[in-house]
DNA sequence: ATGAAAGCGCTAACAA
DNA sequence: TTGTTAGCGCTTTCAT
């Protein structure tokens, strides 16, 4: 019948003629304003069905600068941390009653404040950055425009910035005490970039456990990768070379963990008979291998929650009593971590490194 | 020395007073909507760059009824699949200079609903599902509102909603294909739920080269799963429980591919010697088991490229002339797959199934 | 080629 | 308790 049944939903103002009242007090019941007679709220409430209104977010949002929207920059997708913040944070932000608009930055610099510029234009209620390339320009747009905002997963020099990160110095904790309560006391680590704060957190965390334990991290059983399977790789197979005499390694992450576990592997050495592993991350992956890697999980899940609560207590002005918000990871134990005793790499057995 | 350095960033009424222009002709320069003064633009350029001038997007979007702005709908976040969604619908749409918005619907009906609600009432230029539960209620609800959508990864009944999706019989006439060529002849085969449209189609690829190739699918040897990785173990149990003769296997996904290798290797069945295994996805794990699973990978990329083109096709309304575009699948040979003289699993070999 | 003015749908200050 | 009014910042007729 309608020759175009397309679009106009109903206004505020459909439903305040239906209802014989003002807009302003159909505003009013919607909001919970201002306190409305019972009668008059029940015709408005009863208009409101008829028409089924919903409010237009947009005018909303022009008149009350609140998108009801919060920004979430990442700097990439292939790591499955940052598929978890997406899904943590959308998760948070719904409960709030809000939309999630996401940026992937490809660590691109020019995209990064392309992106910023249009949150703010969005008048987004907040933004949750997990990592950004260039920070002093970004932090610059973002501080001038009044929106709040938190770093998540990074640990900032300016102490004056929200963060939310894990405890990455008890995470090095979590895998040193593991691996020593096995046994071990010669120990290897394949760390992410050491120019990042958390990464050297981690190994402090590792290293400052061991030693106080009673074991051994050489230095020559510290090698530098960037996070990704292959560096795991390379980090082994540099460590294979040297006839190495730990039984125990810790990888950063999981991905890195895997490639050495592969590595070593194939060199004929038994994880974890000779070999006790342990990763960082519990990703899909983890679970999935031969033997199933003991890794620690982050904790993405309250990480994401303080975050946006975080926003949310900035965006309504209450105090911010704390600016540095820190969940703990959590061991999963799995197969690839077994007490010293059951096997040792050393130069004198038979499971050493062959041809690499 | 500004007591409140915040908020307030620059409106078109700021550039209109120092060019000495009305804001019509701002808008105008802006948006190239109508023929301005060479000098005059000049002058508002200047204007425009002088206070640091970013149009409000939300004011726009009220005026215009778009805000610039796409919906992406996705059900869960755990398989790679919908990361991968992601990533490349926020690539495609960033080009065309919008925003995405997500929402994770965990499959819950309601959110779902209250997510496509929020986007109708955000002036959404339009809405990308890559699945629902309660398809009925949602497309009825998103073509009431007339905001174009397009359905993503799926094969819908209905013939006039637009869709993208993988050629998913072509997937399974390349798995077979490909195994057929390294000369096997009995073929397994763990399909996602028989339910869901392309998973039917894919199996079709499959069985239908098979079977025109001269190899043979027996029932037994179809096992299905749940695209979990558990369901890759459960089924691969099932198999290996009836002393199976089949030298080939494909999971229609890597996870199932990747229980289903464990469950071999333990059983003392040399991968690819003895069973060659596909999986469908090249998901990052695919690359990291050992051996590393040749696989096939979807287009998405293409896929998203796509979906969103349509969406503004759709908008623009411009002639729809494919309400379904397909992209092809890629065969990715990694170690999994070898020929069939390399090995086999039969009742007489050594190879054959321990108690599981 | 440019300006004045109306208005998108909503909120909130001000009256009554 | 309710209505009137004035915008939020922009686009877009309609004049000029």
């Amino acid at each position: 019948m309608d020759p175009n049944p397309i679009q106009d939903m109903a206004t505020m103002k459909d439903v305040a003629e239906i209802a014989k009242v003002s807009v302003s007090t159909v505003s009013r019941v919607i909001n919970n304003t201002l306190p409305v007679d019972a009668a008059t709220r029940e015709r408005v409430e009863i208009a409101i069905r008829i028409v089924d209104f919903h409010p237009n977010l947009v005018a909303r949002g022009l008149r009350s600068k609140s998108g009801n929207l919060i920004g979430l920059v990442v700097p990439e997708l292939q790591h499955e941390s940052f598929t978890a913040f997406i899904k943590y944070t959308e998760e948070s932000v719904e409960e709030h009653g809000f939309n999630l608009i996401i940026g992937n930055t490809n660590s691109d610099p020019d995209k990064e404040e392309r992106f910023i510029r249009n949150l703010i234009r969005r008048h987004v209620d907040g933004v949750i950055f997990s990592r950004v390339s260039d920070e002093s320009r970004i932090f610059r747009i973002i501080e001038e425009s009044g929106v709040p905002f938190v770093v998540i997963d990074r640990s900032m020099e300016r102490e004056d910035i929200p963060t939310v990160v894990m405890d990455n110095y008890r995470a090095g904790e979590i895998a040193a005490t593991h691996l020593l309560e096995k046994g071990h006391r010669e120990f290897a680590c394949i760390t992410g970039p050491m120019n990042i704060a958390i990464v050297r957190e981690r190994f402090s965390g590792f290293r400052d456990t061991i030693v106080s334990g009673g074991g051994n991290l050489a230095d020559e059983n510290v090698a530098e990768g960037d996070f990704k399977f292959e560096s795991g790789v390379k980090c082994a197979q540099r460590f294979a070379r040297h006839q190495p005499k730990f039984t125990a390694l810790w990888a950063q992450n999981d991905l890195m963990a895997i490639g050495a576990m592969n590595v070593f592997s194939n060199a004929g050495i038994g994880i974890p008979q000779q070999l006790s592993v342990v990763g960082l991350d519990n990703t899909t992956s983890s679970r999935m291998v031969v033997p199933a890697l003991t890794t620690i999980a982050q904790p993405f899940q309250a990480m994401c929650k303080s975050a946006v609560e975080m926003i949310l207590h900035i965006r309504a002005k209450e105090t911010v009593t704390e600016w540095r918000v820190t969940h703990a990871p959590e061991l999963i134990v799995r197969e690839t971590t077994a007490r010293r005793d059951s096997g040792r790499i050393d130069g004198s057995g038979s499971g050493t490194v062959q041809q690499l």
